[in-house]
DNA sequence: GATGAATGAGAATTCATTCAT
DNA sequence: GATGAATGAATTCTCATTCAT
């Protein structure tokens, strides 16, 4: 009774909701998304109480998928820029291989249905990030700045990394590398290359 | 003219517009608006119409407004560093003091309701800043980046500044400078400070 | 006072009328209509007091219109036969020829946006044919019907008739003829011809 | 199936909308057709798409309905008058009997709103009239006009009863009867009765 | 649990009519 | 008189949610 019959299920229900929040918004129907699944109008409600959250389980969902792309074969004995690096083009390679995840969950990071509490656990996902980031400080590598700071310049550099290559598919390699000197030359104290 | 169309009345809805979608996102309904507008809700259709070409002449009349504060007391004659800086500064300012605006314009940003049309035209007040760009390159000081990349990603630092300056307004300034800092090391040749 | 200063504008306005409720059926807008002759919106209504009493005025035009088509020429000392034919082939040809009164006509006439009133009013254009029926009958050829039922047969006919030419408009005469040939037949007690 | 479509609410919806489209004609809202068929608002459009199709399904109900009653009891060996006056009199009937059906259809038969599509299987309802007709005239008793046109002559002359009939109930069976002779008479070649 | 019909509160428009200019 | 902006009631349709089956 803890967990409904069927993750298969909900999980059909999420990657509808995914497809049609990408294509549509937020206001994407939720009939739409459970037909798309295959499901009756009424099962997605068996599953999520609301669209609320529906909206707010999606959106942990996907920084979670995000989460496990970006600590997947994390380089923990790496120099910090490898480390950097890596998450850095997990970042970036996990938005250009998935737009419609990439799509809905800035939909969803721009809207209110989203919860304070929603975020606040989304962000944990990244804790070990920030756990890197501590790291590479000690290290004497990073200026001096906050987490929260630098999280944020490396999320908005992927983003408009990711808003380039969607436009210019074809040089994502050169757009993944070119983001990624901003970011560390950004905030480093390492000499500029080039 | 029995009585001309109030540019007062059309700005009106427009303000209206930009504090209504600030708080509830793009599905703001149109009677709000006119209500918040001290207008009939019919009065809106006579100014736009439809909501789609509120919302687009909303997102034109933003860009338009934040391409004037950047523009405003631009040092032509000045270096590289004062232009980009004063660029920097007024992007981050006009973010700040309009926190509203700031929410609309982002929110239309990533909706399809606005138009390719809108956004190129949008762009267009731009231009300016191009042709600084351009110019900067030509001194040698920036790395040979295109404007786009360079455009891309001061808007994606100006924004991720403005979310961190949200959450600490007391950290304004502190923000900017270090936002700016991230951004001319990342785009220049310069070696770091600090 | 009596009457608005320009006659022209409300033969304008009822031109439009015309026009448009053939196109759209009476849910065609006052705004159009004016509009389509070139007035402001409101004026229409200096000259129509409201949208029902335009609707009234414009079926007694109509009315009076086809009145007069119905009585030109009509030869009062011909033989019944030729007075009959006469009124026939006006009625079809009046509709042949202004298609646009025709269809709105129609729409006028199967709603209850006109009144009773207009109604008598509106028939009472065709009170000579009256006397020529009474006429008719009086001289033994009509078999003895009330002018009422000989009015509703004429124009039900004649009404078949303009929906065969429109759908063929090549065999205008054929139908013509055809449809005299079977009210003549109808109501008279001639023997048949072919 | 959670609950089945429900035929008697369709029905209810129909029934609902011929009351309101004989008294209000055809912008009789969809809220007031549901308010009367015991529905709320919104349950219309699960039976209907849109008021289009609602009204396309009930131009299409009336005809069936209209064709059940004429062929109904319909004398197939009798001789052709006979089988052209049952053809008249259940018309004549049937309009006479249910006014509010009249009404909604002739407001449908002006309308754009119902599709040359569904006038056109409307139409086929009647089918078995049509053969009738050509073997009236295989046996020679009709003038050779194109089933087209006796057809439109039928429904014409029908109407114009009913129109007489609903201003003088009680002379029903008179224009019933007179009615009849005028057709036949306006389209066989037998001689006029009296 | 699953289904999908039923609900009714909105939402964006439309439009006849009024009235300030 | 002419104009057309202003009004707000009315209209069609959508959609999250409930609940009978």
């Amino acid at each position: 009774m803890a967990r409904p019959l069927s993750e298969a299920k909900r999980d059909a229900i999420l990657a509808s909701a995914i497809k049609l929040v990408a294509a549509q918004g937020l206001s994407a129907p939720t009939s739409g998304i459970a037909r798309d699944a295959g499901l009756a109008e009424g099962t997605l409600f068996t599953y999520f109480a609301s669209k609320d959250e529906l909206l707010n389980q999606l959106y942990l969902e996907l920084k979670a998928d995000l989460g496990v792309a970006v600590l997947k074969a994390y380089p923990a004995a790496g120099s910090v820029r490898e480390r950097f690096e890596h998450v850095w083009n997990a970042f970036v390679d996990w938005g250009a291989d998935h737009p419609a995840k990439r799509r809905a969950i800035r939909q969803l990071g721009v809207s209110d249905r989203v919860t304070p509490e929603s975020r606040r656990r989304g962000g944990a996902a990244f804790g070990e990030i920030g756990a890197m980031l501590e790291q590479s400080q000690a290290e004497g590598v990073l200026k001096p700045h906050s987490q929260a700071f630098i999280g944020a310049v490396l999320e908005a550099l992927t983003d408009a990394m990711l808003d380039l290559i969607a436009r210019e598919p074809e040089r994502r390699e050169h757009y993944k590398k070119a983001g990624f000197d901003v970011l560390w030359h950004g905030i480093t104290n390492e000499e500029p290359t080039s």
